[in-house]
DNA sequence: AGCGTAGCGGAACAGAACGCTCCGCTCCGC
DNA sequence: GCGGAGCGGAGCGTTCTGTTCCGCTACGCT
């Protein structure tokens, strides 16, 4: 193979290496298990993302390019709502992007991100609101609730149960006539609050 | 208050704080945060638990015994199996036992361990094989779907959401003709095998 | 009232873990 | 045959964390 193959198929390993770690273990992996994970030594590593913060600044912004990407082409593709949302909350869950969830609020955000969350909320907003007017998506849960699942899901380890929650879950969000769910609804202040930009990473306390 | 009084409040703060800093952080939170988290000071933690390690083993022992507790007090004070498994699930959301999951495989368990986990099997495979019997609860869910959904939603982060979310998997698990869940069930290894005894912790790759 | 001590908080220490750098090596492409 | 792009991983300095230790407080007994 080639040098310029190699770079190439490693650009994609240690995203993928990073995004899983993240997602599995936390924000305060470390560089060395995610170098592992990819197969790859630490100077390839560090040749990609000059820092930590990188590295997480870009797993945070490509997966949630890929999930708007999968979302837009649900939203184009399937023929209903319901299908629509299914379909984007099973390719999220393949994507992992709970490291999102994981992620959030342990570095400065950019502004970049905020504007790429603000359309990510966009498009989510439609895909429920399309599912909720056809009826098939229960009427009292908020698009804040989707992103909060789809978060919980994807961050659950590897293995061969994610996609059967996931079904658990989805036969919960459709079911008709079970009674309102408790609680107050959450809102994408619940979302959005968890990057506030800050300066240092929020304490573990 | 005397001192006696407030070694007994700070016992149940310590074990609380505990409790709820691993379910929130994970296996590897500092002591400190504990500490801070309970209102008490080094000194007072470590006289309690002389290890980090028997800290965890007591947040796991007390979290098993105090759940199945809850159990058994459901199967003998409601009246059929739906209600008793909810009750149940509520219950160990409120008692947090996410946090078993988040320490399960970082530290040796011991042989009481294994044992109590062995009761517990058996006390939720009687409250689910009852409302199974009474066709309340789908069929296509095993009895370590049920521990494995309490995990992941008692690790939640606090706040107002962990009830509305479980609700929601109430839901899904009622749901009658929704079609059968996809891929192989968990039966009770994927549960204990987090545990195997070990010398040392496992690595974080 | 005075004192012994149980219980407390938190500073300090030693060692482990981690982010990041650096360097010697491989092997593609000319 | 050679120049250099790209690689792996050991090592450095720092930060973090488990644990200890000590001085202090104030309850309760005499």
């Amino acid at each position: 193979m080639s040098r310029r193959a190699e770079a190439d198929r490693n650009d994609e390993a240690v995203f993928l290496a990073a995004r899983d770690v993240f997602a599995d273990v936390g924000a305060d992996a470390p560089m060395s298990a995610i170098a592992a994970r990819a197969g790859v030594g630490m100077g390839s590593l560090y040749r990609r993302y000059p820092s930590k913060v990188d590295l997480m600044r870009a797993v945070c912004t490509t997966s949630m390019e890929r999930s708007m990407a999968e979302a837009d082409r649900a939203l184009a593709e399937e023929p209903d709502g319901w299908s629509a949302l299914t379909r984007y909350m099973r390719r999220c869950v393949d994507l992992r992007v709970g490291s999102l969830a994981r992620l959030a609020g342990m570095f400065p955000a950019t502004a970049e991100m905020f504007a790429l969350a603000e359309r990510g909320q966009k498009v989510i907003d439609e895909i429920t609101g399309r599912a909720k007017a056809e009826g098939t998506l229960r009427a009292d849960v908020t698009s804040a609730d989707i992103v909060l699942t789809i978060s919980e899901m994807s961050a659950l380890p590897a293995g061969p149960y994610r996609h059967r929650w996931l079904a658990l879950v989805l036969d919960g969000l459709r079911a008709p006539g079970a009674g309102i769910l408790p609680g107050p609804a959450p809102d994408w202040s619940s979302v959005r609050d968890r990057w506030v930009y800050q300066e240092s990473p929020v304490s573990r306390s």
